[in-house]
RNA sequence: GGUCCCGUGGUGCAGCUUGGAGUGCACGCCGGCCUGUCAAGCCGGAGGUCGCGGGUUCAAAUCCCGUCGGGACCGCCA
């Protein structure tokens, strides 16, 4: 293999019987007999192999050692079945001691529970030995691997774009560099390669993707690091229909990868449908609980706090005995820290004479035609909760959405994978009454949905059901991705300007590179970017893109092991013609 | 910007409700014994600012306030 070593420990078997190998790694554990007998375990990443000095050994937990012996069968009655190399050992080990090493600062075995995130990522160097790390970032290439190949196979050429490039107002934070050159100019670092892979458009390169690191100084969260990996993809001459092709195969080969088989027709769902089933425009289709519509039952109520636009419910099947009340007072905070005025909760019990009764605080405000439609339409059997928001329509999906996956959500390990296209996504997500202007719900380039565009001059609320042909990709709730057509005509492009209040020197000084491109020859256009990190996270049922990334910042931005962010030297800043405020207070 | 949870030898936990000596468990670490173990075993030992600061109290790991660090979430993320 090479000069120093013949073999990796895992592949060590019978067919080496008798060779005389040299193998090197770090010492997993050792058991010593005393002068005459000691058993080395030496690992690495493909595996542990047991090592018999004949004699005592002076070694320590996770020394790295090169050790030099004759594979041999173990003796009879001492195989062990829980090791892959189990049925040989090395005996007649010499051993040479190429780096000792002090006492892990935690176990590298799976013996103990969770250890501290942060004392995991402040030696991240010895965390990155464990096995299950070790599974997540050589998972993480191949994923990666699968997705390169694919994208190569349907003809798209992998292009750089610049990671120092112009900021834009819009969309996420920027993270921003001083231009030392021009002390009070900086660069943008990009939060998507957005507008030069439509450039690459422009200039002929017909597919183009690109394995692109994204940057959004934005608040963390689970799912989320300032610095993150996305597969951007665009095609020139395509439709949505080609996008979603395109991608689907991308994601297929990525999931083949680990789940060896393919993940076949992704289902699609309308964004209004996803919305009003699901309340959420990334639902999580692996359990069902959908929000039922309530409205019309409740026209006219004398029930006042349900004379809202909207009314929906779930229904929570067989959950009343094991939830108690202080529960349900904490689903009602919840609910109300969502944005809900209340929750409306109610027990199905049945009454004496087999009738359903819906047992509930606010029951008596109900007419017994409005307890029972809401029975009726939830489908309530005895032992059922059920939860009712009342409500604008926003703000009822919303809450009931967020209290859908509460209650019901499964583990992010179960095993399933449910993939899920939606789209129609709407082109402005609402009228921004400040100043009376549609606000884009994806970017300013995208698409209208054909048979909306005569909407475009109506009324604000018909404005607010234009359709777009924008997308995303949904993986168990998770937004893996989204995507567009965009506008490659110039007199649409205008008129969507035009409506978002965009003059025509505010879009010269943004984007006017882009409507410039615009004026040389646009094909029309269409594209995508999907999360590695989440893609790569859920393939292996962890919630968390930490464990898929191998230095990882902390929710709150920084890194234990490196210290950043941290203050840079006057000299530094001088150079850059920067000065640091005063602290404030 | 907000809500909630966590912080106890190197690691993981218990102790906190109902205040009473740094009390306990497992692993690790150091030393000794040990010739077939594999989470080796047996014996002995070391290791603590109970995150930090303040308050209440005769007395605080424990109760209260603040703060720092971490995590989950809402807002935010075109």
């Amino acid at each position: 293999m090479t000069n120093m070593r013949s073999l990796m420990c895992g592949q060590v078997d019978e067919s080496h019987v008798g060779e005389e190998l040299s193998l090197c790694g770090w010492v997993a554990r050792r058991r010593e007999h005393g002068e005459h007998l000691a058993f080395i375990d030496l690992r690495d990443h493909t595996g542990v192999v047991q090592c018999v000095v004949d004699g005592a050994a002076d070694l320590r937990s996770e020394w790295v050692v090169r050790i030099t012996g004759t594979v041999r069968n173990r003796p009879e009655g001492t195989v062990n079945d829980q090791l892959a190399t189990g049925a040989v050992e090395l005996g007649g080990c010499a051993i040479e001691v190429l780096s000792r090493a002090e006492p892990p600062p935690f176990p590298l075995d799976d013996r103990s529970g969770d250890v501290d995130e942060v004392v995991r990522l402040r030696h991240r160097y010895v965390d990155l030995r464990r096995e299950e790390m070790q599974r997540n970032l050589r998972t993480r290439a191949r994923i990666v691997g699968a997705i390169r190949r694919s994208m190569d196979e349907q003809g798209f050429v992998e292009v750089e774009t610049p990671l120092l490039i112009a900021s834009t107002p819009e969309g996420a934070r920027d993270f921003v560099v001083p231009s030392r050159h021009r002390p009070g100019s900086f660069y943008a670092l990009p939060q998507s390669p957005q507008l030069f892979k439509q450039l690459c458009m422009v200039g002929g390169l017909d597919r183009y993707y690109q394995i692109a690191r994204c940057l959004r100084d934005e608040d963390l969260r689970a799912d989320r690091q300032f610095e993150f990996t996305q597969l951007d993809a665009e095609m020139s001459f395509a439709d949505q229909e080609d996008v979603l092709e395109v991608i689907s195969a991308a994601v297929d080969a990525a999931a083949g990868t680990v789940t060896g088989e393919a993940i076949g027709e992704v289902e699609r769902m309308r964004w209004v449908d996803a919305m009003n089933r699901f309340g959420s425009d990334k639902p999580d289709i692996r359990f069902g609980m959908e929000l039922t519509e309530l409205t019309d039952l409740f026209v006219g109520t004398g029930f006042n706090a349900f004379t809202a636009s909207s009314i929906k419910g779930i229904r929570h099947p067989g959950a009343s005995s094991a939830t108690s009340r202080t529960r349900l007072d904490d689903l009602t905070d919840s609910a109300k820290r969502w944005g809900a005025k209340g929750l409306v909760w109610m027990r199905v019990e049945t009454g004496d004479d087999g009738e359903l009764i819906l047992n509930s605080p606010v029951a008596k405000f109900m007419t017994d035609a409005e307890l029972s439609g809401v029975a009726q339409r939830l489908g309530a059997e005895e032992g059922d909760l059920l939860f009712l928001v009342a409500d604008d329509w926003a703000t009822t999906t919303h809450v009931l959405g967020l209290l859908r996956l509460e209650l019901g959500r499964p583990p992010t390990d179960d095993g399933v994978l449910r993939f899920l296209w939606v789209v129609e996504f709407p082109l402005f997500e609402t009228i921004d009454p400040d100043t009376g202007r549609p606000v884009p719900a994806h970017h300013p380039f995208t698409m209208p949905h054909p048979d909306d565009i005569d909407l475009l001059d109506g009324s604000p609320e018909q404005l607010t059901s234009v359709r777009s042909q924008a997308y995303d990709l949904v993986l168990n709730g998770w937004e893996l991705g989204s995507g567009s057509v965009r506008i490659h005509r110039s007199d649409l492009q205008q008129r969507i300007l035009d409506l978002l209040g965009i003059a025509a020197d505010e879009a010269a000084a943004r984007f006017g590179f882009l409507l410039d491109a615009f004026r040389y020859g646009a094909p029309p256009h269409a594209g995508f970017a999907f999360g590695v990190d989440r893609l790569v996270a859920l393939l292996l049922g962890v919630d968390n893109i930490r464990e898929v990334i191998a230095f990882p910042k902390t929710q709150s931005g920084t890194d234990p092991l490196t210290g950043a962010p941290t203050e840079i030297d006057a000299a530094q800043l001088a150079d850059l013609g920067l000065r640091p405020l005063p602290p404030q207070g």
